[in-house]
DNA sequence: ACAACTAAAGAAAACCGTTGTCAATAGCTA
DNA sequence: TAGCTATTGACAACGGTTTTCTTTAGTTGT
Protein backbone atom coordinates (compact mmCIF):
# COMPACT_ATOMS: atom_id res chain seq x y z
CA UNK A 1 0.00 0.00 0.00
CA UNK A 2 1.55 3.42 -0.79
CA UNK A 3 1.98 5.86 1.56
CA UNK A 4 -1.06 8.12 0.20
CA UNK A 5 -3.33 4.91 0.88
CA UNK A 6 -2.11 5.00 4.32
CA UNK A 7 -3.07 8.53 4.83
CA UNK A 8 -6.09 8.08 3.52
CA UNK A 9 -7.08 4.84 5.53
CA UNK A 10 -6.15 6.43 8.83
CA UNK A 11 -8.41 9.44 7.95
CA UNK A 12 -11.34 6.54 7.15
CA UNK A 13 -10.38 5.06 10.72
CA UNK A 14 -10.53 8.32 12.30
CA UNK A 15 -14.32 8.58 10.88
CA UNK A 16 -13.26 10.88 7.77
CA UNK A 17 -14.32 10.45 4.33
CA UNK A 18 -12.11 10.03 1.04
CA UNK A 19 -12.99 12.30 -1.42
CA UNK A 20 -11.56 13.86 -4.65
CA UNK A 21 -9.97 17.16 -3.13
CA UNK A 22 -8.90 14.92 -0.19
CA UNK A 23 -7.03 12.72 -2.63
CA UNK A 24 -5.61 15.07 -3.94
CA UNK A 25 -4.01 16.76 -0.98
CA UNK A 26 -2.93 13.57 0.76
CA UNK A 27 -1.02 12.45 -2.62
CA UNK A 28 1.02 15.96 -2.72
CA UNK A 29 2.09 16.05 0.65
CA UNK A 30 2.90 12.06 0.47
CA UNK A 31 4.93 11.76 -2.16
CA UNK A 32 6.62 15.47 -2.09
CA UNK A 33 10.06 15.88 -0.51
CA UNK A 34 9.89 19.36 0.18
CA UNK A 35 8.45 21.61 2.23
CA UNK A 36 5.35 23.25 0.53
CA UNK A 37 3.17 25.46 1.92
CA UNK A 38 -0.59 26.23 1.75
CA UNK A 39 -0.21 28.13 -1.26
CA UNK A 40 2.12 25.78 -2.94
CA UNK A 41 -0.03 22.67 -1.96
CA UNK A 42 -3.31 24.65 -3.05
CA UNK A 43 -1.61 25.23 -6.88
CA UNK A 44 -0.21 21.42 -7.25
CA UNK A 45 -3.84 20.30 -5.96
CA UNK A 46 -5.57 22.37 -8.70
CA UNK A 47 -3.54 20.29 -11.18
CA UNK A 48 -5.03 17.12 -9.89
CA UNK A 49 -8.55 18.72 -8.78
CA UNK A 50 -8.75 21.65 -10.60
CA UNK A 51 -12.31 22.65 -8.39
CA UNK A 52 -10.43 22.26 -4.96
CA UNK A 53 -10.59 25.46 -2.77
CA UNK A 54 -7.97 26.57 -0.77
CA UNK A 55 -9.75 26.18 2.34
CA UNK A 56 -9.85 22.55 1.83
CA UNK A 57 -6.10 22.28 1.60
CA UNK A 58 -6.26 24.10 4.90
CA UNK A 59 -8.69 21.56 6.51
CA UNK A 60 -6.63 18.71 4.87
CA UNK A 61 -3.28 20.01 6.23
CA UNK A 62 -5.07 20.31 10.01
CA UNK A 63 -6.40 16.63 9.44
CA UNK A 64 -3.09 15.29 8.85
CA UNK A 65 -0.78 17.01 11.64
CA UNK A 66 -3.45 16.21 14.00
CA UNK A 67 -2.56 12.36 12.68
CA UNK A 68 0.92 13.17 12.98
CA UNK A 69 1.00 12.21 9.32
CA UNK A 70 2.81 15.76 8.31
CA UNK A 71 4.41 18.48 10.58
CA UNK A 72 5.13 22.21 10.16
CA UNK A 73 8.79 23.58 9.44
CA UNK A 74 10.62 25.96 10.68
CA UNK A 75 12.44 28.31 8.27
CA UNK A 76 14.08 31.63 8.24
CA UNK A 77 11.54 32.52 5.69
CA UNK A 78 8.94 32.01 8.00
CA UNK A 79 6.99 28.80 9.40
CA UNK A 80 4.03 28.18 7.18
CA UNK A 81 5.49 25.07 5.38
CA UNK A 82 4.17 21.45 6.10
CA UNK A 83 6.57 17.84 5.49
CA UNK A 84 6.11 14.15 6.11
CA UNK A 85 6.28 13.51 9.59
CA UNK A 86 9.59 12.42 11.00
CA UNK A 87 9.77 8.83 12.19
CA UNK A 88 10.98 8.38 15.42
CA UNK A 89 13.68 10.32 16.19
CA UNK A 90 14.26 11.90 12.84
CA UNK A 91 15.70 15.37 12.33
CA UNK A 92 15.79 17.23 8.82
CA UNK A 93 17.94 18.67 6.60
CA UNK A 94 16.97 21.29 4.32
CA UNK A 95 18.14 22.81 1.12
CA UNK A 96 17.87 26.83 1.52
CA UNK A 97 17.49 27.64 -2.08
CA UNK A 98 15.02 25.14 -2.95
CA UNK A 99 13.20 23.75 0.12
CA UNK A 100 14.18 19.73 -0.43
CA UNK A 101 14.07 17.77 2.74
CA UNK A 102 15.83 14.71 3.71
CA UNK A 103 15.70 13.35 7.27
CA UNK A 104 18.29 11.80 9.19
CA UNK A 105 19.06 10.03 12.92
CA UNK A 106 22.43 10.02 14.46
CA UNK A 107 22.17 13.35 16.24
CA UNK A 108 24.31 12.26 20.25
CA UNK A 109 22.52 14.98 22.05
CA UNK A 110 22.28 12.37 24.82
CA UNK A 111 25.78 13.92 27.13
CA UNK A 112 24.91 17.56 26.23
CA UNK A 113 20.87 17.19 27.77
CA UNK A 114 22.60 15.07 30.61
CA UNK A 115 25.01 17.93 31.45
CA UNK A 116 22.10 20.71 30.81
CA UNK A 117 19.94 19.46 32.88
CA UNK A 118 22.11 19.21 36.01
CA UNK A 119 23.27 22.46 35.31
CA UNK A 120 20.31 23.90 35.06
CA UNK A 121 17.68 22.00 36.86
CA UNK A 122 15.57 22.23 33.72
CA UNK A 123 13.81 18.46 33.21
CA UNK A 124 14.74 18.74 28.94
CA UNK A 125 12.26 16.75 27.45
CA UNK A 126 12.27 17.20 23.56
CA UNK A 127 14.93 18.96 21.62
CA UNK A 128 14.71 20.38 17.92
CA UNK A 129 17.35 20.01 15.26
CA UNK A 130 17.45 21.32 12.10
CA UNK A 131 19.95 21.47 9.59
CA UNK A 132 20.64 24.01 6.68
CA UNK A 133 22.53 23.92 3.83
CA UNK A 134 22.44 23.84 -0.10
CA UNK A 135 21.57 20.61 -1.80
CA UNK A 136 23.76 19.17 -4.93
CA UNK A 137 20.93 20.53 -7.21
CA UNK A 138 21.68 23.95 -5.74
CA UNK A 139 25.28 24.28 -5.41
CA UNK A 140 25.76 25.72 -8.86
CA UNK B 1 26.76 50.58 30.45
CA UNK B 2 23.72 48.47 31.05
CA UNK B 3 22.49 46.19 28.08
CA UNK B 4 19.54 48.60 27.24
CA UNK B 5 21.84 51.68 27.36
CA UNK B 6 24.49 49.88 24.70
CA UNK B 7 21.28 48.77 22.72
CA UNK B 8 19.87 52.40 21.98
CA UNK B 9 23.28 53.29 21.88
CA UNK B 10 23.83 51.02 19.14
CA UNK B 11 20.28 52.73 17.63
CA UNK B 12 21.67 56.12 17.84
CA UNK B 13 24.92 55.42 15.64
CA UNK B 14 22.36 53.95 12.78
CA UNK B 15 21.23 57.32 12.82
CA UNK B 16 18.16 56.40 15.35
CA UNK B 17 16.91 58.20 17.62
CA UNK B 18 16.12 57.85 21.54
CA UNK B 19 12.63 58.13 22.56
CA UNK B 20 11.29 57.19 25.54
CA UNK B 21 8.19 54.87 23.74
CA UNK B 22 11.55 53.09 21.87
CA UNK B 23 13.61 53.08 25.46
CA UNK B 24 10.12 51.42 27.03
CA UNK B 25 10.18 48.61 24.53
CA UNK B 26 14.13 48.38 24.82
CA UNK B 27 14.23 47.91 28.33
CA UNK B 28 11.72 44.91 28.19
CA UNK B 29 13.17 43.37 25.55
CA UNK B 30 16.85 43.54 27.15
CA UNK B 31 16.17 42.95 30.78
CA UNK B 32 13.82 39.74 30.44
CA UNK B 33 14.91 36.34 30.07
CA UNK B 34 11.75 35.04 28.88
CA UNK B 35 10.27 34.61 24.74
CA UNK B 36 8.17 37.56 24.34
CA UNK B 37 5.81 37.94 21.59
CA UNK B 38 4.55 41.80 19.86
CA UNK B 39 1.59 42.19 22.12
CA UNK B 40 3.09 40.44 25.31
CA UNK B 41 5.69 43.79 24.82
CA UNK B 42 3.37 46.22 24.16
CA UNK B 43 1.47 45.33 27.76
CA UNK B 44 4.64 45.42 29.28
CA UNK B 45 5.43 48.86 27.23
CA UNK B 46 2.67 50.15 28.59
CA UNK B 47 3.22 50.58 32.64
CA UNK B 48 6.31 52.48 31.47
CA UNK B 49 4.91 54.68 28.65
CA UNK B 50 1.12 54.41 28.65
CA UNK B 51 0.83 56.24 25.50
CA UNK B 52 3.09 54.09 23.26
CA UNK B 53 1.01 52.35 20.34
CA UNK B 54 1.11 48.88 19.01
CA UNK B 55 2.88 49.90 15.81
CA UNK B 56 5.83 51.54 17.46
CA UNK B 57 6.02 47.77 19.38
CA UNK B 58 6.30 46.48 16.07
CA UNK B 59 9.00 48.71 14.40
CA UNK B 60 11.25 49.01 17.15
CA UNK B 61 11.53 44.78 17.53
CA UNK B 62 12.18 44.87 13.87
CA UNK B 63 15.20 47.72 13.97
CA UNK B 64 16.66 45.37 17.10
CA UNK B 65 16.05 42.14 14.83
CA UNK B 66 17.79 43.81 11.85
CA UNK B 67 20.68 44.73 14.30
CA UNK B 68 20.66 41.26 15.37
CA UNK B 69 19.69 42.38 19.46
CA UNK B 70 17.13 40.14 19.48
CA UNK B 71 15.67 36.93 17.08
CA UNK B 72 12.90 35.37 16.25
CA UNK B 73 12.02 31.91 18.35
CA UNK B 74 10.01 28.92 17.26
CA UNK B 75 7.70 26.92 19.42
CA UNK B 76 4.85 24.65 18.93
CA UNK B 77 2.53 27.32 19.94
CA UNK B 78 4.00 29.54 17.13
CA UNK B 79 6.74 31.93 15.75
CA UNK B 80 6.31 35.27 17.03
CA UNK B 81 8.12 35.72 20.53
CA UNK B 82 11.57 37.28 20.51
CA UNK B 83 14.32 37.14 22.57
CA UNK B 84 18.11 38.75 22.92
CA UNK B 85 20.15 37.60 20.32
CA UNK B 86 22.50 34.62 21.07
CA UNK B 87 25.77 35.58 21.33
CA UNK B 88 28.22 33.57 18.91
CA UNK B 89 27.79 30.31 18.95
CA UNK B 90 25.03 29.52 21.42
CA UNK B 91 21.51 27.83 21.48
CA UNK B 92 18.56 27.80 23.78
CA UNK B 93 16.96 25.88 26.21
CA UNK B 94 13.17 26.83 26.78
CA UNK B 95 10.79 26.26 28.93
CA UNK B 96 7.64 25.07 27.88
CA UNK B 97 5.33 26.18 30.27
CA UNK B 98 6.91 29.52 30.99
CA UNK B 99 8.14 30.76 28.32
CA UNK B 100 11.80 31.35 30.22
CA UNK B 101 15.01 30.55 28.18
CA UNK B 102 18.71 29.93 28.99
CA UNK B 103 21.21 29.80 26.15
CA UNK B 104 24.01 27.15 25.90
CA UNK B 105 27.53 26.60 24.30
CA UNK B 106 28.46 22.92 24.37
CA UNK B 107 26.62 21.45 21.24
CA UNK B 108 29.14 18.99 19.33
CA UNK B 109 27.49 18.54 15.95
CA UNK B 110 30.85 18.35 13.63
CA UNK B 111 31.22 14.86 13.08
CA UNK B 112 27.58 14.93 12.55
CA UNK B 113 27.38 17.25 9.88
CA UNK B 114 30.73 16.07 8.49
CA UNK B 115 29.12 12.55 7.88
CA UNK B 116 25.94 14.14 6.64
CA UNK B 117 28.10 16.72 4.07
CA UNK B 118 29.88 13.05 2.44
CA UNK B 119 26.55 10.88 2.63
CA UNK B 120 23.76 13.37 1.10
CA UNK B 121 26.04 16.07 -1.11
CA UNK B 122 24.58 18.86 0.58
CA UNK B 123 26.76 21.95 1.87
CA UNK B 124 25.36 22.43 5.29
CA UNK B 125 25.40 26.41 6.47
CA UNK B 126 23.74 26.72 9.71
CA UNK B 127 22.10 24.65 12.13
CA UNK B 128 19.46 25.27 14.47
CA UNK B 129 19.32 23.62 18.11
CA UNK B 130 16.51 24.41 20.60
CA UNK B 131 15.75 22.34 24.05
CA UNK B 132 12.52 22.31 25.40
CA UNK B 133 11.55 21.40 29.10
CA UNK B 134 10.33 22.33 32.38
CA UNK B 135 12.27 25.23 34.44
CA UNK B 136 12.66 24.49 38.05
CA UNK B 137 9.87 26.63 38.66
CA UNK B 138 7.28 24.86 36.77
CA UNK B 139 8.05 21.68 37.50
CA UNK B 140 5.40 20.96 40.53
C1' DA C 1 -29.47 -0.55 -5.67
C1' DC C 2 -31.53 2.83 -2.68
C1' DA C 3 -32.37 5.89 1.04
C1' DA C 4 -30.79 8.20 5.01
C1' DC C 5 -27.33 10.16 7.55
C1' DT C 6 -23.79 13.30 7.97
C1' DA C 7 -18.86 14.50 6.73
C1' DA C 8 -16.83 17.41 3.57
C1' DA C 9 -17.02 20.62 -0.06
C1' DG C 10 -16.81 25.47 -1.97
C1' DA C 11 -18.08 30.44 -1.58
C1' DA C 12 -18.11 34.36 0.97
C1' DA C 13 -17.35 36.82 4.97
C1' DA C 14 -15.02 37.40 9.24
C1' DC C 15 -10.92 37.46 11.79
C1' DC C 16 -6.58 39.09 13.40
C1' DG C 17 -1.72 39.86 13.45
C1' DT C 18 1.12 42.78 10.86
C1' DT C 19 2.31 46.56 7.70
C1' DG C 20 1.55 50.99 5.26
C1' DT C 21 -0.02 55.93 5.17
C1' DC C 22 -0.03 60.40 6.99
C1' DA C 23 -0.08 64.51 9.67
C1' DA C 24 1.76 65.94 14.08
C1' DT C 25 5.50 65.65 17.42
C1' DA C 26 9.90 65.83 19.31
C1' DG C 27 15.15 64.30 19.15
C1' DC C 28 19.36 65.80 17.45
C1' DT C 29 22.71 69.02 15.23
C1' DA C 30 24.49 73.25 13.81
C1' DT D 1 17.44 78.27 19.54
C1' DA D 2 15.98 77.02 14.97
C1' DG D 3 15.68 73.75 11.49
C1' DC D 4 15.83 69.26 9.82
C1' DT D 5 13.87 64.91 9.82
C1' DA D 6 13.27 60.48 12.38
C1' DT D 7 9.63 58.86 15.07
C1' DT D 8 5.20 58.81 16.82
C1' DG D 9 0.19 57.32 17.20
C1' DA D 10 -4.25 56.88 14.78
C1' DC D 11 -6.29 54.77 11.17
C1' DA D 12 -6.71 52.13 7.17
C1' DA D 13 -5.15 48.44 4.43
C1' DC D 14 -3.32 43.96 3.77
C1' DG D 15 -2.96 38.93 3.60
C1' DG D 16 -2.99 34.51 5.48
C1' DT D 17 -6.10 31.72 8.07
C1' DT D 18 -10.53 30.49 10.10
C1' DT D 19 -15.51 30.57 10.46
C1' DT D 20 -20.17 30.31 8.67
C1' DC D 21 -23.43 28.52 5.72
C1' DT D 22 -25.64 25.96 2.20
C1' DT D 23 -24.92 22.35 -1.10
C1' DT D 24 -22.73 18.11 -2.49
C1' DA D 25 -21.45 13.52 -2.08
C1' DG D 26 -19.17 9.43 0.76
C1' DT D 27 -20.70 5.82 3.61
C1' DT D 28 -23.75 2.66 5.96
C1' DG D 29 -27.69 -0.14 6.56
C1' DT D 30 -31.67 -1.98 4.43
Amino acid sequence: MSLSESWLAQLQVEGGRVTAPRRAVVEILAETDRALNPAEVYELARRRHPAIGLVTVYRTIERLEALRLIERIHQHDGCHAFLRAAQGHEHVLLCERCGRALRFVGDDLEDLIRSLQERTGFIIREHWLQLFGLCPACQT
